[in-house]
DNA sequence: TTTAATCATGTAAACATTGACATGTTTTTA
DNA sequence: TAAAAACATGTCAATGTTTACATGATTAAA
């Protein structure tokens, strides 16, 4: 399946980076729907260089810490084109430990249940606010085929994502009070 | 973390199954938010029973067919007990692999990403369909400490995570029209 | 100026997950 | 009654992911 492989060369797409580059976007708005670390990212780069999807060349910061700039070669872009236009089936099952805890909730006694699901608000509705705090900076007309566009598909659908989460723990919370 | 070891041990503390029988729980509701193939669950059941905290009384179903039945024992309640009262951090990622594309949308023709949005749209639109109908036949006021109440949480967290999705999708497919 | 944060790149062991291989029984349906 | 679907249990190799080990340079802040 090899996503990370293709979160990679995207993001190549989009610009030359190093890996240490791309390690920072997956801890930003990306983050948000992939996500791998540093130990993942330089092997994946290195197995992308030897398959001659991907290229780089080396530039000095400061005296002498050398920075490897990879940059897409174009077999890696039609691979990533190919990737990008295939219609693949959903997926069943997007993990949540949370939610997983939640379906014993019976086996919780109720203050500790609703202090359990008010941690979680209080996160997640942190985590939204951010997110619309980052939707006020966003250009709210993109241009279809700019960068901007992807942009802003996936921090719509990260707040829409938050808000759903946020309104099942309101919910649920109203639900342990009221419940028998 | 062993997430898979407290989703058996809970299954398990709802009532005594088989491995096949907890594969098949993974196949439905619970599914949206934990899943695990027959190759994990018979190897993390032979561990679990190693570590005491479950055991298992053979049944016959047939003429000759063995079936292993397993059950919780006092240390897996406990250890099970500890899991869910912990107040874990939320996870800052939960992958998508479609919507991870969705960011590189600006590299997708406009009639193939609408074609592409439109996929993913029935598909999301039949399996919300189907949690709605599953919603019908559920009792509306679980009573507290029943299982049917950790079963109301996590079939109205499907379905307001699904809503969240297609709502997403049309707002996309309708920005796709609307865009320079 | 020194200290902390960030930049930068790697490896290795352990753990989690999937897909394929392997086998046989029981029940339902055509 | 034959075939298909579902029941039932396992292993193994490959893949994906995390955590820890390992090292050093550059920049911003105290």
């Amino acid at each position: 399946m090899r996503t990370l492989k293709y979160a990679i060369l995207g993001l190549l797409k989009r610009k030359p980076r190093t890996g240490y580059d791309i390690a920072k976007e997956f801890k930003a708005e990306l983050g948000n729907f992939w996500r791998a670390r540093h130990s993942q990212i330089y092997p994946e780069l290195k197995r992308l260089l030897e398959e001659g999807l991907i290229e780089y060349e080396i530039e000095i910061a400061g005296e002498t810490m050398e920075k490897k700039v990879y940059n897409l070669k174009p077999a890696g872009e039609k691979d990533l084109i190919d990737w990008l236009n295939t219609d693949e089936e959903m997926v069943p099952t997007a993990k949540d430990k949370f939610r997983l805890r939640m379906y014993f909730a019976s086996n919780i006694k109720r203050e500790r249940l609703i202090e359990l699901l008010n941690s979680q608000l209080k996160q997640r509705q942190d985590k939204l606010a951010m997110l619309e705090a980052k939707m006020d900076e966003q250009d709210r007309d993109p241009e279809f085929g700019s960068k901007e566009f992807g942009d802003f598909l996936v921090l719509e659908s990260a707040i829409l994502r938050e808000q759903a989460y946020v309104e099942w723990l309101e919910r649920s919370i109203r639900r342990c009070y009221i419940a028998k």
